[in-house]
DNA sequence: GATTATATGGTTTTT
DNA sequence: CCATATAATC
């Protein structure tokens, strides 16, 4: 090899002929940045901050200075790179293993703050008396604790309810507040006791407690008790002081006061830190984040090189036109100006419609003409919104026309009932101590452990500061007796059973022996409704996703907690959500996304739906400055997703909780100049009038029939038109059509359904409460309806 | 003790 | 509208 250092393989795809030095070398890939980025790139040692706006090239930025770092020699075990999603990390690795061309990047630490803290909590869990295995507790599993908690402490459930309660100590958490300072602290207390909920500092202390006993760890946890590592034990310090001597931070404009404190910390001693970020994205306050850290970052460090990247080569003039004015209207900003060499490209187009149906309706049209006018793909489009509830009247328009699509966030697959039923048995294997695990499978599949043992055997474990999984496996001793003491043994030998295994078999031949011997697989293989069906898929799913786990080539960076057990399993998919799943991501899907889940991703074809008064910005947001400011920044984000067109949609009316809501358009769209608008399918008058009155009668009917079309969704599979190959022929109800009394139905007689159309009563069956009519239907074939929810229309007496 | 009917209340946003 | 908590019934 002719080449001069070891660093060779981070040029490995240029033509060898053309390297003849370091220098040129380095050029190459440098030539590719524009001046404020070869800054960024080329600043080695102390500290950095990046101020990225939207589209200026940032991960691009950070994944070369990465390879640079490594091209001038330092190590990659010693560099550190956090991120707030996974999908974001898995990018950053990709994009620099595509740059160095080797397996050198597989040594770099390269993840989300709570996945990285996750593993280094596990190598030194002993110390702040945790076991290694410790569980992480999702939000349910937090909320359930609480639950109990408040129940325990005889308070009202009606002003302690677990949301709110979990968000204040999650604020508590992430301010680096214990609950020792919270108890002490009189803002905090006066804040409590003004909002009638004077007991949360005690309710935080025991739950504090509750979750050391049960082994387990919140997500905010795994800042607080890193921060607790590092603070009180200084030879962990100083391991990994020493070990990450570059470090990187991602959206800093997204940290909060726990993730800052780590951040100073694990840099004290070399000062190698570079963060990233843009003030008018920060849009996580709600989760603890302060745009302070920015400011302040200046002030912590003397000789901060600050590099401002303010071209943007995502959109076009009008899109950053329209960003730009709609976050001028923010105070709270440092101020940037970007800009563009791109086009000026077409004007923005704002759609109304009468409701949310036909704001799916209108979207899912332009979609489709799109698609033949311009030879878009699905995959270039993708739809934003401010809450998961607003994907369903798209996600039905989109299937009625049979465009593939995929929804990200909700419910994540890990979420479901029947997943994270079986995935308590594993959480129980590993760790024993585990109540909220323990409570899910006691009695699932049902084994005659009724609520009546349970109630005991909490009360038990309360009195004497024991585990429930202790009381049980000396259930006699205790004073079970007669069949329950038969059954408790049995369950406990089971999982005695299982435990015995963790060490001999591996996670997925394990989890297989789960499935057999619990009769879960079984039981939901036996179970044929619709339901049935998906669950028992869904669990099969879930074995596959542990097969995976398990064959996946172990990677270095997982250092040295790395390896392929249980327990890092369930700590990794706690810690995945739905949007990480990037194995769908290229699929020629149209995407489905809230505007949080789609910062730093980008799409050709933007719409932004619910640009109403309420819901965006929320009617929670506007009663400060501060925080109509975030959804502001919020929009700004979601405006700056789009690279050359941009939709804005809203309804002058929509669904929620049941019933229709009057709402006014957005005061953010007055800020937008109509200069950069298309409004031709705005206007309150227009001919589409008509046309909206009809749609939404319409609706209203359709409303009637809500319980039809709720197939229940698989997760992570992409929805390729359900119902593109209609089962149901759609029928056009009479207009003279009233639904009857369905105690006059008898059999022969011939009825109009609003659905299915004109058919012939054969049977009549069911309990009086609940009577089931087969009808043949002349379009549609045989159906059985239930008579309490459908209306029919007799039509002739035979 | 388990299965099923009824009531209630919930929508920001996420690791 | 939907999901989950409680009450009612077998």
């Amino acid at each position: 090899m002719p080449v001069v250092c070891s660093c060779t393989n981070i040029f490995s795809h240029y033509p060898k002929q053309m390297i003849h030095s370091v220098n040129l070398l380095m050029s190459m890939y440098l030539n590719e940045l524009n001046e404020p980025q070869k800054q960024a790139v080329t600043h080695i040692d102390g500290p950095m901050m990046i101020i990225a706006g939207a589209g200026s090239g940032k991960t691009k930025v950070i994944t070369t200075r990465i390879a640079h770092l490594m091209a001038s020699g330092v190590d990659a075990f010693q560099i550190l790179a956090l991120t707030f999603t996974n999908k974001a990390a898995a990018e950053m690795k990709e994009r620099i293993e595509k740059i160095l061309g080797g397996t050198d990047a597989r040594n770099l630490y390269i993840g989300t703050f709570h996945s990285v803290f996750a593993r280094i909590l596990r190598a030194e869990a002993p110390r702040l008396g945790y076991p290694s295995s410790f569980t992480i507790y999702d939000a349910d599993d937090a909320k359930s604790v609480l639950k109990t908690i408040v129940k325990e402490m005889n308070l009202d459930d009606k002003h302690y309810k677990p949301n709110i309660v979990l968000n204040r100590i999650s604020l508590a958490k992430n301010a680096l507040v214990g609950p020792d300072e919270y108890l002490t602290d009189a803002i905090l207390q006066q804040d409590d006791a003004k909002s009638q909920r004077p007991e949360i500092g005690n309710i935080y202390k025991a739950y504090a407690q509750r979750c050391f006993k049960n082994g387990a760890m919140d997500f905010d946890d795994l800042l607080f008790k890193m921060y607790e590592l590092l603070t009180g034990f200084p030879d962990a310090l100083a391991k990994y002081q020493r070990k990450f001597r570059y470090i990187m931070i991602d959206e800093y404009q997204d940290t909060n006061t726990a993730q800052y404190e780590i951040i100073k910390l694990l840099g004290a001693m070399h000062e190698n830190l570079c963060v990233v970020g843009d003030d008018a994205q920060s849009i996580y306050s709600f989760r603890g984040a302060t745009i302070e850290n920015i400011l302040q970052f200046q002030r912590d460090y003397e000789d901060v090189k600050v590099v401002k990247l303010e071209q943007n080569y995502r959109s076009t003039q009008t899109i950053l036109n329209v960003a730009n004015q709609v976050i001028d209207n923010n105070r709270d900003q440092i101020k940037k100006k970007l800009f563009t060499d791109n086009h000026e490209g077409e004007k923005i187009r704002l759609i109304r419609s009468m409701t949310d149906n036909d704001e799916g309706r209108v979207v899912a049209d332009m979609i489709q003409e799109l698609k033949l006018r311009n030879h878009h793909f699905n995959k270039d489009f993708a739809i934003l919104y401010r809450t998961n509830a607003q994907s369903r009247s798209f996600e039905e328009s989109l299937r009625r026309m049979g465009i593939a699509y995929r929804i990200y966030g909700g419910m994540s697959f890990y979420q479901r009932k029947e997943i994270k039923d079986f995935i308590a048995y594993l959480r129980i294997i590993v760790n024993p101590a585990d109540e909220e695990a323990l409570k899910r499978i006691i009695n699932y599949p049902v084994r005659g452990i009724g609520k009546t043992t349970i109630d005991k055997l909490v009360l038990l474990a309360n009195e004497t500061e024991r585990s429930s999984w202790e009381i049980l496996c000396n259930a006699a001793y205790h004073g079970f007796r007669g069949n329950t003491l038969q059954c408790i043994d049995e369950f406990v030998t089971m999982v005695k059973m299982f435990q015995s295994e963790l060490t001999k078999k591996n996670a997925y031949d394990l989890a297989v022996i789960v499935g057999k011997s619990t009769g879960i697989v079984k039981e939901l293989f036996n179970d044929k409704t619709t339901e049935g069906l998906a669950r028992y898929e869904n669990v099969q799913e879930l074995l596959n996703s542990i097969k995976e786990f398990i064959e996946t080539p172990m990677n270095e960076e997982d250092g040295e907690v790395g390896d392929k057990s249980l327990s890092t399993y369930l700590q990794q998919i706690v810690l995945l959500t739905d949007t990480d799943n990037d194995d769908q991501h290229e699929a020629d899907t149209v995407k489905l996304m809230t505007i949080h889940a789609a910062k730093g991703l980008e799409f050709p074809v933007v719409f932004i739906g619910g640009l109403e008064e309420t819901l965006f910005p929320s009617n929670m947001s506007i009663n400060s400055r501060e925080d109509l400011e975030e959804e502001r920044r919020l929009f700004y984000v979601a405006i700056t997703r789009a690279k050359t067109r941009l939709f804005i949609t809203f309804a002058n009316s929509r669904y929620r909780f049941g019933q229709l809501q009057q709402n006014e358009p957005s005061r953010f769209l007055e800020e937008i100049d109509d200069v950069y608008l298309d409004k031709s399918f705005a206007g309150s008058t227009s001919r589409n009038n008509n046309g909206w009155m009809q749609s939404s009668a319409h609706d209203r009917m359709r409303r009637g029939f809500g319980s039809m079309s709720n197939a229940p969704a698989t997760p992570k599979k992409t929805y390729t038109t359900p119902l593109a190959k209609p089962q149901t022929k759609e029928h056009v109800p009479s207009e003279n059509f009233e639904a009857s009394n369905t105690a006059d139905l008898k059999e022969g007689q011939t009825v109009e359904h609003m659905k299915f159309g004109f058919g012939t009563i054969t049977r009549l069956e069911g309990a009086a409460h609940n009577p089931i009519a087969t009808i043949i239907f002349q379009q549609n074939g045989e159906k059985k309806i239930m008579l309490n929810y459908a209306k029919l229309r007799i039509v002739e007496n035979q």
